[in-house]
RNA sequence: GUCCCCAUCGUCUAGCCCGGCCUAGGACACAGGCCUUUCACGCCUGCGACAGGGGUUCGAAUCCCCUUGGGGACGCCA
């Protein structure tokens, strides 16, 4: 009585499309708003884009906003900037699963109306109280299916009386009955039916369930590939029997194996803290491809063993077949300022900060400068060439964008720190340093041009004369013009850093000298 | 407790489906060395795994069974 002539209409032409002409690819990525966007989550979502690009198909993002006491707007947003971030750009949507809440009542309606669910009287405490009961002597709990077989009258007669009732889906129970499917990556898989208990679909408020009105939104949004966390596999039959009932051609199920601890547990922002979500990455300055690079490689693997790919590359290599099956660890542990993420992460941006275009890595670096005032327009026009040297000398040794600001202050400012310890050991070293700076400066001064090469002559020329080591006066430059006591080939930085810069720095550094 | 899934170096994994090419390959991490003015990079070397037990077979990391271990699901959560 529910069910418009139009709904039913829907519903019909979705079952002659479903086995009709073979549709082209869409996948979703479906997260609920309840936190924020963690590993796990743009993996999916990673994968899921990867399949949809790979086959020219479409990339929906839904909105899983149905547990609206835990949902929030900031989390809609959160998720929607993390992924725009790692450039998995959705084709349709965002859509919100709550716009489809009449749809998946009627859903349920349909099913009651035509046998396969019925109304369940049993009241939530008495079921509570059966399933402690059960738990406690150790026994598996399944609803025992008693409001099954009510008759018309009896429902009609509990309505009247004003009981409340949940829908259920009445699970085929005929003796041998199989629920089975052909997963993409686990294959198939079969699942007795008497394992299955009468799930509930649409609880006492007609509100539905989430297995309920993810098979249907699925279905409205002509789902073709559900690209899933293994955690769903469970689910996964209940959603077929939901399907088969509503007379709808299945998705094909691809799930991927889940990404746990070090200890094998859950990932969680609870446990451990901000190194699970998205936008630390983002903060500590990492590349969002080689995240989403990092990421494809936890649980899938290329034919020919390759690690490293472009977008499109990865796009052209990547199949759902070389998914795996055993959940691998996000191998993070607490407390250590090196390794402050999985290592492998680290490693695989420090690799594409070093090796990527100049041309592409450029605004992830001036947009890092800019937060931190270190940023001038000059470096885009007038100094341009100045500016990409200066990024590729020091690119070498950096792991993140963040350290161009922080270890590479010295070279987009004078108003930089000097590392306590790299002035103990190369500038108080040698108390003669206090001459030999400023005579170096001098030296260096008369240099009409500023090359690498002719400010080695210099420097080997003043170690000789002072019958020094070399690397005394090196070390000491190094420490006086950066700060630090690490860092590219000395000659090469002070090219970098222009004459005027390194002579007025070496003369500065007399005053740390004597301080001594 | 029931059901489902999984099992190769510390971690990510290749190999498994279609047994022999596997004295098990690569990557990260770690250790040592080379290079070097420092730190990186790079290069070289080392460390390091087929969970255990049965079968099948001339032959098993690969196939089968059991055990053990791990994960997931079992909500009027999603």
């Amino acid at each position: 009585m529910f069910w418009t002539q139009s709904r039913e209409h829907e519903f019909q032409k979705m079952v002659e499309k479903s086995d009709s002409d073979q549709q082209s690819v869409r996948v979703r990525f479906a997260p609920s708003p309840t936190g924020y966007l963690h590993i796990g989550g743009a993996r999916t979502a990673l994968y899921n884009w990867l399949w949809a690009r790979k086959s020219g198909g479409v990339f929906i993002l839904r909105i899983e906003d149905t547990d609206m006491e835990r949902s929030t707007q900031d989390s809609v947003e959160e998720i929607l900037e993390g992924l725009r971030w790692l450039g998995l750009d959705w084709d349709e949507g965002p859509y919100f699963q709550t716009q489809n809440l009449e749809k998946h009542k009627e859903a349920a309606d349909k099913l009651l109306r035509e046998g396969h669910a019925y109304r369940c009287f049993c009241s939530k405490e008495d079921l509570d109280n059966q399933r402690k009961e059960a738990e406690s002597k150790k026994i598996a709990f399944m609803y025992d299916g008693r409001c099954r077989n009510l008759t018309p009258e009896q429902v009609q007669a509990n309505i009247e009386k004003g009981m409340t009732s949940v829908v259920r889906f009445g699970v085929p129970r005929d003796a041998h009955s199989v629920v089975a499917f052909d997963d993409a990556v686990y294959g198939r898989i079969e699942k007795r039916a008497r394992d299955i208990e009468d799930f509930v679909i649409l609880r006492s408020d007609k509100s539905p369930l989430y297995i309920l009105s993810n098979a249907v939104d699925d279905a409205l949004d002509k789902i073709t590939h559900v690209i899933r966390g293994a955690d769903g596999l469970a689910n996964t039959p209940k959603q077929i029997l939901i399907y088969n009932a509503l007379g709808i051609e299945p998705p094909i199920f691809a799930h991927m194996p889940l990404t746990l601890d070090n200890k094998k547990a859950k990932l969680s922002k609870r446990v451990h803290g901000e190194v699970v979500t998205i936008s630390y990455y983002r903060r500590r300055g990492f590349l969002p491809w080689a995240l989403c690079n990092f990421l494809a490689l936890l649980g899938w693997s290329s034919p020919d063993g390759r690690e490293f790919f472009s977008r499109d590359e990865l796009i052209d290599i990547f199949d759902l077949s070389r998914i795996n099956r055993h959940n691998s660890i996000f191998n993070y542990v607490s407390g250590d300022p090196k390794n402050w993420t999985d290592p492998k992460a680290i490693h695989f941006n420090a690799t594409y900060v070093r090796s990527m275009s100049l041309n592409d890595l450029t605004p992830y670096v001036k947009n890092e400068l800019k937060n931190n005032d270190l940023w001038s327009d000059c470096y885009e026009s007038t100094e341009k060439e100045w500016f990409l040297n200066t990024i590729d000398l020091i690119r070498t040794r950096y792991h993140v964008i963040t350290d161009f600001s922080t270890k590479g202050r010295f070279c987009f400012s004078d108003d930089f720190e000097f590392d306590p310890k790299a002035v103990i050991k190369n500038l108080y070293q040698d108390a003669n340093l206090a001459k030999y700076l400023p005579e170096l400066a001098r030296g260096l001064n008369t240099l009409p041009v500023f090359d690498p090469e002719k400010i080695e002559g210099i420097f080997r020329d003043l170690a000789e004369k002072k019958q020094v080591k070399a690397g005394l006066i090196i070390n000491a430059s190094r420490t006086a013009v950066s700060g630090s006591s690490v860092g590219p080939g000395l000659f090469e930085l002070l090219a970098i850093l222009g004459k005027e810069r390194v002579v007025k720095r070496l003369n500065q550094s007399v005053r740390l000298i004597e301080n001594a």
